[in-house]
DNA sequence: CAGGATCCAAAACGATACTG
DNA sequence: CAGTATCGTTTTGGATCCTG
């Protein structure tokens, strides 16, 4: 199903390689998940609790990844299944991007979120 | 590294601050507009075109990162009216997280291509 | 030119039920 | 445990018309 829903206008950059690897990464999931399994691997069920997200998205989310070649699924055949997901090499280039958006969330959560009451004060209806 | 099975970060759960901050930057306009002003004052329908979207959809963007404080409106009063978009001092603050993500995209975005490829062909139904 | 208002289509999400 | 299938809801985006 996540084959190519993908049909916007042709400009700037849309439709080239680049801009669709950046809303890859813009994707709402990918930062997510790439932080959680830069630990290493990690459960489906496991990462689920993490996120706080349903078992259909987070399906989804990682089938698109693994599609991309960001992160590889290793299935271990035991009783029950336990399917581990991970971080492929190229995914791991994530990480310091990651990591980046990460902390500028952090350091600007704050301010954000005084902007927003002044907004919401001034902007009251 | 591997088989430690650290718990020791809960990821940001939903609702808090950092996490809210994590997906405005990760929403889908946020970054390619942030891009877009790194380079000055925009104009609506500039920034319109480059991104290829519906004014509807850029005016509800531009309102929400207004309101977040990282972007600011300027109205010039003439005729016709001419209104400016920028980033604030807040908002400069994402120039180098999307200038990485930016990096990350075009370096990687051969090999995306290439994985998303060969999955399609071994994965077709 | 810059956007709000309205309506509509499509995508994303969640809950539930079910399978290997 | 790790998913898929189905369904109803919510969110998101686009198109068109309209105003200052």
């Amino acid at each position: 199903m996540s084959g190519t829903p993908r049909r916007e206008a042709e400009i700037y950059g849309a439709g080239t390689p680049a801009r669709e690897a950046m809303e890859r990464l813009a994707g709402r999931w990918t930062v997510l998940i790439a932080h959680a399994l830069e630990d290493g691997p990690t459960r489906f069920n496991d990462l689920r609790h993490q996120l706080g997200v349903s078992a259909q998205v987070l399906a989804r989310a990682l089938r698109d990844l693994e599609r991309d070649g960001l992160v590889a699924r290793r299935l271990y055949p035991e009783v029950p299944v336990r399917v581990e997901y991970e971080l492929t090499e190229l995914g791991g280039t994530m990480c310091p991007v990651v990591r980046e958006i990460r902390r500028w969330a952090e350091e600007v959560a704050p301010a954000i979120g005084e902007a927003r009451e002044t907004y919401d004060r001034n902007h009251r209806s």
